[in-house]
DNA sequence: ATGAAAGCGCTAACAC
DNA sequence: GTGTTAGCGCTTTCAT
């Protein structure tokens, strides 16, 4: 069932057809019903192909992602089906699970199905990877660590904003010593939160031990190990900043393994702010980089350069800012050491909790 | 840059070109090596609209989710890409965020683009919304909740064989206060699952209080209000089973706020084995359904049914196994009842700790 | 073995 | 205001 079938049964040409469903305004109204009763009746769709081959225009744009499986993306995506939807996109989403092979066979596969911009939202990735696309003058949009070129979009996020008021939360708390577990430091972004972290110190006035900076993977383990070695120091942080919130979710962990109380004994703060961060016990303070407002963003930086006639020479750039989530887990900085309570108290919960599950009661 | 500007430059025909990149074993080695020589310098990539516009097959699929934000879709989407890439399909992923409005769009979204199968995987429906697709007949594949009809496939799941296991697991830890907390029982799959306990009840001859039996929502809230709810029973469970981990992880949640432990006091099974599983304190045991093994047999439905000539009248069923998977949530029951306990528990609990934590150390 | 040409379903320029 | 027609880029007969 084609436009010819609708033009046939409307007995109207399939000219007057294409008009009516593109709302061109010169059809008769008459006419016009003729033609919307009959699409109706059949159930006509247009044809999306054959659209797009004689507009040249596929209205779908390309979702590049590290990996659907990871709770900071999924939210990504869908704050961008979400605006796809609404201005009629469609969208191609490709999860590159870290693999470079992946990634050049997503970009492939934007090309043949011709796509007309690439969101480009990947922890690290090799910017030749992309130059097919850019050859292809494909608009491209990216987070934080594309380069200023004609048809490239980046959206900065402000760092500091957000991990300066974690900073200073945690200060205003009393707390002196301030670990910072960071991503891989291969990765531009996990060196910008880093730096962040260190200026807002420095702001503050506070120093910070270089024992204190651990280097982390961004994951759950990686927050893991980072508290471990935390523990082993003399003396051990009274707060931890994370480079992100599965490192938080990794050091809470533990922090739980070893008996030690969050907030109480150690004040714990995430980054990203993924929806997680609120189910876990208890709730993660963390410093906010909205998913949805990343998608928005990319999604309309897109549609821009898409609309634009010329391209600007340096592309574009958008900022998101970030901000504290305040949650439950930051407290005051304890009075007395970490590492003197550390020692006894998994001993003694224990003990207290075997006591009573001893089964004695009031 | 076309086909065309591909043939001129290797100075052959367009339907050499054509022969040549879809391998057609005629073409002469001397002209092929012409040809992939110029569209590999070109960097040519067919158009993908217009090979579906004359062959008359998109090669995508379409995937309908209930949200990819739920954390037991994103395994499932990335597992169907993952297939998916293999054999040169692409997929048009929408999440439905449980509007019907939005259900109704995808599946135009899905008929515009003139996808060749759907993989519906949601958490109930209206099947009427399916009727459009119906009546082009594309095939459709479902979980558990689909019809026998031509063109229609189903992956049926075998709660039992799982759930059986669980239950078993818990008699064996001599549990015999077992609460099921269901999902939804306007869903199918929900009150699969809850009969499937039941049966499994009975066969180890263990009788269920219907005080036992809380319906919740499958999310994390519904199982911290139906612990709640099994608390205040003059005799709470020893043993909780979920329908479904997020429901389980609900219930850890609030067992940890009123002070109670899992396992030790009560013991958790949740249902599908999410990645989040793991990672929550303790990690829980659960019986596991393969969000993988479903994208995979929901794909290969799908390529079946594209690949059949004549539709099979009453369409295609799949079986998918379910299996316990042992991890930490589940313990002995414990010997004194868990009311006894629970009354001091917190209270006790907190002392303890706050002894400790005013610093008194060794 | 290769080329010429028809046609997939649609939009847009051009006639009337 | 409406119809006719020329492609969009490709696959696939049908000649040669």
């Amino acid at each position: 069932m084609s436009i010819h079938e609708v033009a046939r049964r409307a007995r109207v040409s399939i000219a007057t057809v294409s008009r009516t469903i593109n709302g061109v305004p010169t059809v008769t109204p008459q006419l016009s019903r003729r033609v919307w009763k009959v699409v109706k009746e059949l159930g006509y769709y247009p044809n999306t192909q054959a659209r797009a081959l004689v507009s040249g225009r596929s209205r779908i744009f390309g979702l590049i992602v590290s990996e659907i499986t990871n709770p900071f993306f999924p939210e990504i995506v869908q704050g961008f089906e979400d605006i796809a939807v609404q201005h009629n996109y469609e969208i191609l989403t490709t999860s590159t699970v870290h693999d470079p092979k992946r990634m050049a066979l997503s970009v492939r596969r934007m090309i043949e199905r011709r796509v007309e911009g690439v969101a480009i939202v990947t922890f690290g990735m090799e910017e030749e990877l992309f130059d097919d696309l850019k050859s292809r003058q494909v608009p491209l949009v990216f987070i934080d660590v594309g380069p200023s070129l004609p048809r490239m979009s980046n959206i900065r996020i402000d760092y500091l904003q957000g991990i300066r008021q974690a900073v200073q939360h945690l200060a205003a708390l009393r707390h002196e010593q301030i670990a910072f577990i960071s991503g891989p430091l291969t990765l531009k972004t996990a060196v910008a939160r880093e730096r962040a972290f260190l200026q807002a110190m420095e702001e503050v006035g506070l120093r910070v031990d270089s024992k204190y900076e651990i280097e982390g993977h961004h994951t759950m383990e990686g927050g893991i190990e980072a508290l471990k070695q935390l523990l082993n120091l003399p003396k051990p942080p009274t707060a931890v900043l994370c480079s992100n919130d599965m490192t938080a979710i990794g050091v809470m962990r533990q922090a739980y393994e070893e008996g030690i109380r969050v907030p109480d004994d150690i004040s714990v703060i995430g980054f990203d702010d993924i929806r997680l961060a609120q189910f876990i016990t208890p709730p993660l303070t963390t410093v906010k980089m909205s998913q949805t407002e990343i998608a928005r963003l990319a999604f309309h930086a897109l549609l821009a350069e898409v609309q634009r006639k010329s391209p600007a020479p340096d592309g574009s750039e958008y900022v998101l800012r970030t901000s504290l989530v305040l949650r439950d887990s930051t407290a005051m900085a304890p009075k007395f050491s970490l590492q003197h309570r550390r020692a006894t108290n998994r001993k003694r919960v224990k003990a207290a909790i075997d006591e009573i599950a001893s089964g004695r009661s009031d």
